[in-house]
DNA sequence: CGAATTGTATACCGATCGGTATAAAAAAAT
DNA sequence: ATTTTTTTATACCGATCGGTATACAATTCG
């Protein structure tokens, strides 16, 4: 059935992901993907649609991959060891030397002109998505008694995604994994340290 | 001598300060910046230089009129009022009505292509030079015995504005004023309130 | 009143933007 | 071997990018 595709997908996908989290949607031109992924712009157009429909795919790839270690957190029993290590997390995946520096989800489209209004609305829903999630697992610990008293679920929710949109920022101006776990560290310390687990 | 100028130069910088804040550096086009500020390519280019210039001088009136806070609250006595002040800062120039939320700082060029380089640069420096003075501002604390025990002065120096950066990111999502309140009470938890002042 | 100076308006510059038409190349199906 | 199908290579599209040359309008100085 028809000549054979001359590129694996897959690569391309991977090599489209890390430009599009180094240089933003906007930052990132057809000739950066194509020179950078190896193809050509009817090759990408013919598997990926267009612009927008590439940076949909590889932010898909991006949750599906470098994100994983959220939907696992959230399965921690107890409360605290999800924030810690969605926060670990993050932190982990912002400064990875194998990949950029900071998060797709927030330099894909932080601030941009109207051509780039819908991506930045889909990332904006992805975040929120993501603490929405956080909150509905936090109001599961309060009602198990598993949350530091006299905190909401949601805003404690927003509390921690707020630390860790602030070490991707901090990851993006430089800052090296210690030091954001440093400050996890002091972000945590209002939350009593869950004891020896009662078997 | 010669033509007067016909438009308010601070008004202009006005304008095209909020159109950087909104759009960033590079999704901010030259017909976005004559339209918004009423003036014609030759006249900003005669009086701002070029648009690189121009950013950097909207960026020296945002530091000016809107982070006008920060040194006035390295001027505290008391090093968690410092912290404090700094915090509820941001969130309300991240979330004035009036202005665009976020912070310029960071939607100016988080992540950008080549040609924006140096603007994203400075950037970084610039908001490098902020965690800087207030972790000196912290040292000085600490000698003065007032910091809370077991932290260095720098690190949190990077917890409070990893925590700045996080309510930019959550104002640019649409948070408002009250919910990042929420999480600055949370942040400062720790951080034992000031006494009654000692006269 | 000129002459000199400065700002504005218009039109234009080459380069790059995202996207596509056309046709050749490479495979499977007949 | 020929037809059919799919991918790739090349060249091109109009629109927009940041930036400027040129001419004209408005002012001060002599």
């Amino acid at each position: 059935m028809g000549r054979p595709r001359e590129f694996d997908v897959d690569d391309a996908l991977e090599t489209a992901m890390e430009l599009f989290w180094r240089k933003g949607y906007e930052g990132t031109s057809l000739t950066d993907l194509t020179e950078g992924m190896g193809i050509t712009k009817p090759s990408l157009y013919g598997v990926f649609g267009n612009k927008e429909g590439l940076f949909l795919k590889a932010l898909e790839r991006y949750e599906r991959t470098k994100m994983n270690f959220f939907h696992e957190a959230l399965n921690e029993p107890k409360a605290r060891d999800v924030a810690e290590k969605i926060l670990r997390g993050f932190a982990d995946s912002q400064t990875a030397e194998t990949s950029p520096s900071g998060c797709l989800g927030i330099n894909g489209a932080l601030a941009c002109s109207e051509a780039a209004a819908e991506i930045q609305k889909c990332l904006i829903e992805n975040r929120q998505r993501g603490e929405r999630e956080l909150g509905k697992r936090f109001e599961r610990a309060a009602k198990e008694g598993d949350l530091p008293a006299g905190h909401e679920p949601y805003d404690l929710a927003r509390y921690i995604m707020t630390i860790s949109q602030g070490t991707a920022i901090q990851a993006a101006s430089g800052a090296d994994r210690p030091a954001l776990y440093r400050v996890i560290d002091m972000a945590l310390q209002f939350w009593p340290e869950t004891g020896a687990p009662q078997n």
